[in-house]
DNA sequence: TAGTTAAGATTGATTGATCAATCATTTGTG
DNA sequence: CACAAATGATTGATCAATCAATCTTAACTA
């Protein structure tokens, strides 16, 4: 009656490989654009296996946003606000987001489909506006630190980790169809100017 | 036979209500998102007459994007790269764009769409490109000035546009429950860091 | 060990709803 | 009357979700 040890892991195997599968049809054609059958056949999983896995499409596509959400944790703690050289901390930092943000073109243009349909899914809205909160808590620590160590000009620290987060998304939108990482490398420097660094 | 000048204008104002019903559905709910049957009772028409002003919903969709641009194109004409004093020149420029990236939250919705969705809808993201690289062809003459003259740190130009371009953009993003367009406004100064202006 | 049972996972055909597009009919106008 | 715009019922396709039937395997029995 119980699943054995290798039942469940193959189970947790094919509901993490519809996972994948849904996270990738649905940044690609949205959530109406991307029918649970072609999850299904992508994931190499019946259509109704789906349905046991996943009550419903909006709670399968609510995990396909928020779960790998939790791999980028590490990006706001690997930010040290109580570093003590803050320019090459926040060096380190914008060059790290901009790595993974070149790279990670498909999450990201999931959470941009969260973004401009928040209407529709409030509860994914509510993860991901938490998260960048956290993100941008962690900026406006070290912002603040640089300016009182001196080593950054005088400004609002909040408006400043807003604007550099809404950089980030926006670079990922404009540069869409630029998968070139080396072109993202070049603007570090200048994402750099936000912070108001004294040279 | 022939159509009176009045029947012509009521034709092209129902043209335009579908317009106008089109862009405000699909900022909201997105392409697949929005029924035409909506659209038509949004722009109190029937539905069959969507037809008769529309080949399909996909061409309708397409014009409701690419037509409101033209009201745009002003933005690229205004600003003007021979400005004697391109820093005043600069923040006029910024303090404008963000008020409009501000007050158009819904049409930018739409073009964030057919960004994320741009396999989808090649030739409307090919135009929406092309605006933008008009955009940033302007600021990157404005700024190339601005070195010349000396009141802006030498910076690669191109790269200081796409910068501007795409901090526009993701504060679009950023800001979307953000309606509060005094927030927007606080921003300018920390937009203008990203020309490297001589203080 | 082989055979039996039952719990639970897997499957895809079916159902009912929704949608884009068509088209025969009606309405309005010169 | 003649022509074109307007209408909405109809059509065929697509979709999410259900569910009865099938398969798999752990536990039990002799």
């Amino acid at each position: 009656m119980p699943l054995s040890e290798e039942q469940i892991q193959n189970m947790q195997r094919k509901r993490r490989q519809i996972l994948i599968a849904a996270a990738t049809l649905f940044a690609e054609y949205g959530y109406e654009g991307t029918p649970v059958k072609k999850i299904a056949e992508a994931a190499g999983v019946s259509f109704g296996s789906v349905f046991t896995y996943f009550d419903n499409k909006e709670t399968l596509f609510h995990s396909a946003v928020t779960e790998p959400l939790k791999e980028f944790e590490k990006l706001v703690e690997e930010i040290d606000p109580e570093a003590e050289d803050v320019l090459a901390e926040l060096e380190t930092m914008v060059s790290k987001h901009i790595r993974i943000y070149a790279s990670m073109n498909e999450f990201l243009n999931l959470v941009t489909r969260v973004l401009t349909h928040y209407r529709k899914f409030p509860d994914t809205f509510k993860e991901l506006d938490e998260f960048h909160e956290r993100l941008r808590e962690r900026v406006m620590e070290l912002v603040v630190s640089g300016q009182n160590k001196g080593v950054l000009y005088e400004q609002d620290p909040g408006n400043v980790a807003t604007v550099y987060t809404s950089l980030l998304m926006g670079m990922r939108l404009s540069l869409i169809d630029e998968p070139e990482s080396s072109m993202w490398e070049r603007l570090v420097p200048h994402v750099m100017q936000i912070f108001g660094p004294k040279h």
